[in-house]
DNA sequence: CGAAATATAGCACGGAGTGCCATAGAATAA
DNA sequence: TTATTCTATGGCACTCCGTGCTATATTTCG
């Protein structure tokens, strides 16, 4: 029950802003800060935090760099520290430590 | 109530095969066969797609980009075609394609 | 009207990500 | 046991994605 309630109510009060932008009821300007604020906030990670990352997930590399749609070398390169990841690599990395691996199913 | 069936199902029958795989009932290789078919598949966008999927989802390039962890003007090359999004990038447009902005958010 | 948001544009540049192949150890099957 | 598959690491060359900055034109709003 209160496992889902954070992302139902995002979509939810989404939904009620973008109708309360259409009838008028509140500014653009406000409505892009809000935007902003309700993203989830991207912290670069480290070489290990992306393996214990991918171990809490329990699948292998192969696997794990087939959910991100990356090659099973990069996710290798990553968690040696041979590569970063940034930008749109970083979010979905972000995205599967706050919400699971699922989440990008 | 049927709109979140999908995701739902996913994450207990992802659960459901994990604990079947530690108990030792199910293969390994079946395991990583089952993994690899739940994935939603990534399909190249062109560039009137991708603009049109910003366009659904009611915001600016700006935001847009903000929501993917991606530079404004990258977005507004990705619409004119001048660059083409690709790996981590393409899934993320796949993600807000199929599950909405606020599958990414 | 003026001010801020929006979209387009160009350019230089670092390095992320790809692709391929080879190696070696661990796990599973026959 | 042997054989086969999965697993992770390693290297190397190469493409071009994505960044950063700046400038400009248009639109939208107060």
């Amino acid at each position: 029950m209160s496992k889902k309630y954070r992302s139902d109510a995002m979509a939810s009060i989404h939904e009620t802003m973008e109708a309360l932008h259409t009838i008028g009821a509140i500014d653009k300007r406000t409505m892009r800060r809000f935007d902003e604020a309700c993203l989830t906030p991207v912290s670069p990670l480290t070489a290990r935090e992306i393996k214990a990352l991918r171990e809490r997930e329990h699948v292998s590399q192969a696997i794990f760099a087939h959910y991100l749609n990356v090659t099973t070398s990069l996710v290798s390169k990553w968690e040696r520290g041979e590569k970063k990841p940034s930008g749109p690599a970083l979010k979905l990395l972000s995205l599967v430590e706050k919400h699971g691996l699922t989440a990008v199913a």
